[in-house]
DNA sequence: CTTTCGATGATCT
DNA sequence: GATCATCGAAAGG
């Protein structure tokens, strides 16, 4: 499948529209991070999504205004970063799952410790981690400070497939990943 | 290369 | 008490 460009980003829009549109977009976090290589939607009426059940103190941010973060705790451990999409009320964010580090590589390797660049931001807990993501940016604003996001340069090959690591609505392929990339938490089928 | 398993804590039932 | 949008180490092919 081949995405065209958009100038600028749309978070208006839905989270596989977004998901699909961000594959090739630079992330810079404080000026540290790279290019988006993969990405998964969660959609309004997803028994996957953490909005499924409704608003809570944990998904508050997902029933926000779009283009704003939305980061929580994953397994006690891990911070994971979402940009909130589609309308205000409905709940539908995208996950950044991995990035090809492009900026700040010192920083990244000190936070993560000495690792292989490939695994510096191959998955969303290690990108959370190289970036200093916490819950302190939970909510803030894309368009604004400490986040950089600029669109993809040109069209971009992505490919597609099911989700990682849920177990509910397991067939849905909304799963978004730059063709050819070796920076890809896993491969495609 | 693959599979398995423990860590670790917030959230939800 | 169970689940979890994960990771890394360990063990086996």
């Amino acid at each position: 499948m081949t995405v065209a460009l958009s100038h600028p980003i749309d978070f208006g829009t839905t989270a596989i529209e977004l998901a699909k549109t961000l594959i090739g977009a630079m992330l810079l976090v404080d000026g540290v991070g790279g290019r988006i290589v993969e990405t998964e939607a969660y959609d309004a009426d997803d028994p996957a999504s953490h909005s499924y059940k409704g608003a809570s103190t944990r998904n508050a941010a997902m029933f926000g205004p779009a283009g704003h973060a939305y980061i929580y705790r994953s397994y006690g451990i891990h911070w994971c970063l979402n940009f909130v999409c589609g309308e205000v009320g409905h709940g539908t964010a995208v996950l950044i799952r991995a990035l090809e580090p492009t900026h700040g590589l010192q920083l990244m390797r000190e936070r993560r410790g000495l690792c292989d660049e490939r695994l510096l931001c191959s998955g969303p807990g290690r990108l959370g981690q190289a970036l200093g993501i916490d819950g302190s940016r939970n909510g803030l604003p894309l368009d604004k400070a400490p986040f950089k996001i600029h669109p993809a340069p040109a069209t971009v090959d992505v490919l597609v497939g099911v989700r990682i690591g849920i177990s509910k609505a397991r067939d849905m392929p909304w799963r978004f990943g730059l063709s050819g990339s070796r920076f890809l938490s896993r491969p495609f089928a």
